[in-house]
DNA sequence: TTGAAAGCGCTAACAA
DNA sequence: TTGTTAGCGCTTTCAA
């Protein structure tokens, strides 16, 4: 049996009131007294029990994560940085892993209730969020990361996605007005939808007619990028350029290239969203959309925090941070 | 407020102790009454609340993994695979990040043990785990993964390192009898040293001698491996076969190479530690000691599953894991 | 400035 | 088969 209160309040003379006083840093309480407590507990290596500070309290210092997937850079890139922020807070992070699966989703969501968490960032894998409800209704606040729901509304944290896609690809239209490829998500997504209209805005803006054999929709994994890529290529025609949406399909796709001897200089000229370690090492891309990543991480985590111990009646937010373009090789 | 047993209670007109019998799946109920408790139960939304139950039991359904970095593939395939196991028991994940660091190591056992887990699974960040015994004293069993330590004894899982490279390193030998370079991960890690001990051990097996020049130390991480690389590229007389005994020291490598005009085909051959997804995108690697990095985690997951809910004491094991060789191109 | 005591929601003897 | 009741370790009135 561990060191309880009431052990160190024996040992130091006092009652458990006061040793918990002095525990919780309060004020009020004689200076000998606290030194009393302070080396009671030093010498009997008391710890806290959170578990039954949190029955009293009603608040566990615990945060819920739900991912699509743990495995995966830039989800646990944004994880990582989520953590870096509540650690700072005294919080800790319970990581749930759904892969892409709604069912998961809800199953997480009961569990994250049941370990009475003190708020959720969810990053949600499509584009119905409405069993979040559960937490929700639990009074568990909740705040989405990197994509939106079309049916929950609550505090949410995303990058502006058209803007950075409609960028991209300006650029590169600007250097070649010609035949440019999309390889997408799938519209499931808000962010694979938000990309593909920005690849439209771009097409739009220089007026140039959409070629829909230019335009392959996946799903956002490296097979799906290889494939596209492939089926892009092996065209008559194939493309002068084409944007790639997402770091996954870009590694797939340069996957292809590779495989079938394309060098960066004899490839079509490349665009992709996200900047990860990968693309620099890969050094086909020239240019991309660098999300920031830690950004989104934190911002989710301020928001949480916000509605967990700041006013919780100010109206929901969706926060939209900006992408940076990178010209990564001239060509 | 949310519903408590209580309040199921009046409305199946039982006690709570029935209820609780109900939730807890006991035997010896009157199926009436566990039909009024049930619909009790759905009709008011109940949800245990596990923070009063753990105060009761002393368990809290919670793992702590201590890992010495998030964002990075090899640890969250492990992590993911930690997680898959703990879910079908029941057990949820808390990740904490050590950043490679002892004291962040110290801090984040601390507050594990104030959270109660039931288990905790240690990536290791040196050869020093002793700090680990705050986890131990507070009754909380430990289980080593990737990594051990020299002053920690407790259950562990691992891979053959040595054996791994000793047959990947033979394998490129057996291609070329000549200069074949090391390029490797600082000592303070297990996993670093036997996999150096590997190279020896082919040195020794095939008579050649070790040419200290070609064999190189830095930190597993992608800019050690670049500058490693360059280091040895720029020797008058550079290596013909480089072995490099980690996968981010590996992207790093083969960023030198393709920035500095090397293909897979005018490289000097390659072997290299780790297969991810990586590897076979880059190209460059002949061959490739795969880890069964599943294996890692939901052994170690099982590991100390049995320690929490089976015999406790049974003598402390190191489970050494086998990879597997893997030919990647034939040159 | 301190202590006594109630109670957070649940489980588990023990009793009936 | 079910109910009564005593805590689990802590916080927090209220009283002194």
């Amino acid at each position: 049996m561990a060191v309880t209160i009431k052990k160190v309040a024996e040992l130091a003379g006092v009652s458990t009131a006061t040793v918990s006083r002095v525990i919780n840093n309060e004020t009020g309480i004689r200076q000998l007294t606290r030194d009393k407590v302070l080396k009671a507990i030093a010498s009997s290596g008391y710890r806290v029990n959170t578990i039954a500070r949190s029955l009293k309290t009603n608040r566990t210092g615990i945060i819920g994560l739900i991912t699509p997937e743990i495995a995966n850079d830039f989800f646990m890139n944004i994880a990582r940085s989520i953590e870096e922020y509540l650690k700072g807070f005294g919080y800790s992070l319970i990581i749930c892993n759904t892969n892409e699966s709604t069912v998961e989703e809800i199953h997480r969501a009961e569990l994250l209730v049941e370990k009475c968490v003190d708020g959720v960032i969810v990053i949600p894998s499509s584009n119905s969020g409405s069993h979040f409800s559960i937490l929700k209704d639990a009074g568990i606040p909740v705040v989405l990361a990197d994509r939106l729901t079309s049916d929950f509304n609550t505090d949410a944290v995303v990058v502006d996605n058209q803007k950075g896609v409609y960028m991209a690809v300006s650029y590169l239209i600007s250097r070649d007005h010609n035949r440019i490829a999309f390889i997408g998500g799938s519209p499931e997504l808000s962010n694979a939808r938000e990309r593909y209209e920005g690849y439209l805005q771009a097409l739009k803006e220089y007026k140039l007619a959409k070629d829909n054999k230019l335009v392959l929709i996946g799903n956002f994994h490296v097979d799906s990028g290889f494939k596209l890529m492939k089926q892009l290529m092996e065209l008559p025609d194939p493309p002068d350029q084409v944007f790639i949406a997402n770091n996954f399909m870009h590694m797939g796709a340069i996957k292809y290239l590779i495989a079938n001897g394309y060098n960066p200089d004899s490839s079509p000229r490349i665009g992709s969203f996200d900047d990860l370690e990968l693309s620099s090492i890969l050094g086909y891309a020239s240019v991309t959309v660098a999300q920031p990543v830690k950004g989104i991480g934190s911002k989710a985590a301020e928001l949480l925090l916000n509605r967990i111990e700041g006013d919780k009646t100010v109206p929901f937010r969706t926060i939209r941070l900006q992408t940076d373009l990178k010209i990564t090789r001239m060509r």
